[in-house]
DNA sequence: TTATAAATGTTATATTATAACATTACATTA
DNA sequence: TAATGTAATGTTATAATATAACATTTATAA
């Protein structure tokens, strides 16, 4: 059996989502620190408020929380961290729903395969080589060369298919 | 050796689009008879439209090409006919370009995977049943109901890859 | 300490998409 | 065929997402 890799299962029930955010948080300065580049004020912010939960995050929500803090709120402001935080692995922009969702692991380079319920809206993030391997296959069958893969899959996460029945 | 399914392949060589085009709107027309539903005449010309190419059309250039046409060219327009569109199995919606392609096969549901050139712009559509069964397994493992994949990899198709060396 | 680069602020606008209600076309059947 | 209901399209307004371009501030290096 090959190394399915979770890089961030569904919230489980005795979920602390300080521990999480926290190690999240600094995870991302490690990195940076290794990178040599800044995690600023602005950009930790951002990344915070990204993983207020593990529901994807919209740009404009974040912009309405930044005017709380004493940081520009407009829309430059948080793209540009954004942009940012995206380069360096630290967030995950979901096409389907134009949204964020924070990196449990930026220090490591990696391809995303993301499971998002469309009953609790929360998120799940693989990265699993099989997909991968299998995907180069067959790409390389038509002589295709990847970059980037987006995989977003949505359906119903085991906790809410309990729930309704 | 499993069957890879090419729903559409890159555009080849001796390309003819103009029969490619009247083989989509036959299979069109012959669905929605079948299904009971109309290919209005706006329907009918949105499809042509995505189907100027084989590349990804935006809304608002199908509705640009509407303003000669006696049809509104407001948002909504469009956008209705894209819907119907969509939901018939007759165009796709590539989330990360947010622009349209039309499907060779509307007839058949199926699952897609897109390959798409960002250097010619061009997008194969494949329905893989081995990629399906895979991401089945995998979701499966987590208790993860699937209703709906979006596989969208960019790279370079073999031909652009030939001309850049 | 000054020059430079990086980050953020600011203003404006582009792009993508939908809501809500009005009108027209089409199909059914009394 | 007139009346009725439904589907399709028109119309107006606005919401939601994202970027361009230039100004200012902050951090860093020389």
């Amino acid at each position: 059996m090959v190394d399915t890799c979770i890089v961030m299962p569904f919230k489980e029930s005795g979920h602390s989502h300080r521990t999480c955010l926290e190690s999240a948080l600094s995870a991302a300065e490690a990195t940076c620190n290794e990178r040599g580049i800044k995690l600023t004020r602005l950009r930790r912010l951002v990344l915070e408020l990204v993983w207020g939960s593990h529901e994807p995050v919209k740009a404009y929500d974040i912009l309405d929380k930044l005017r709380g803090e004493d940081f520009s709120s407009a829309p430059p402001t948080v793209y540009r961290a954004l942009d940012f935080l995206q380069a360096e692995g630290m967030v995950h922009k979901i096409e389907s729903l134009n949204a964020y969702v924070g990196c449990a692991r930026p220090e490591q380079r990696h391809i995303s395969q993301f499971l998002i319920c469309h009953s609790c809206g929360s998120v799940a993030e693989l990265d699993d080589p099989e997909i991968r391997k299998l995907l180069a296959r067959k790409a390389a069958k038509l002589g295709f060369h990847i970059d980037h893969e987006m995989i977003e899959i949505k359906g119903m996460c085991s906790s809410c298919t309990e729930e309704h029945q």
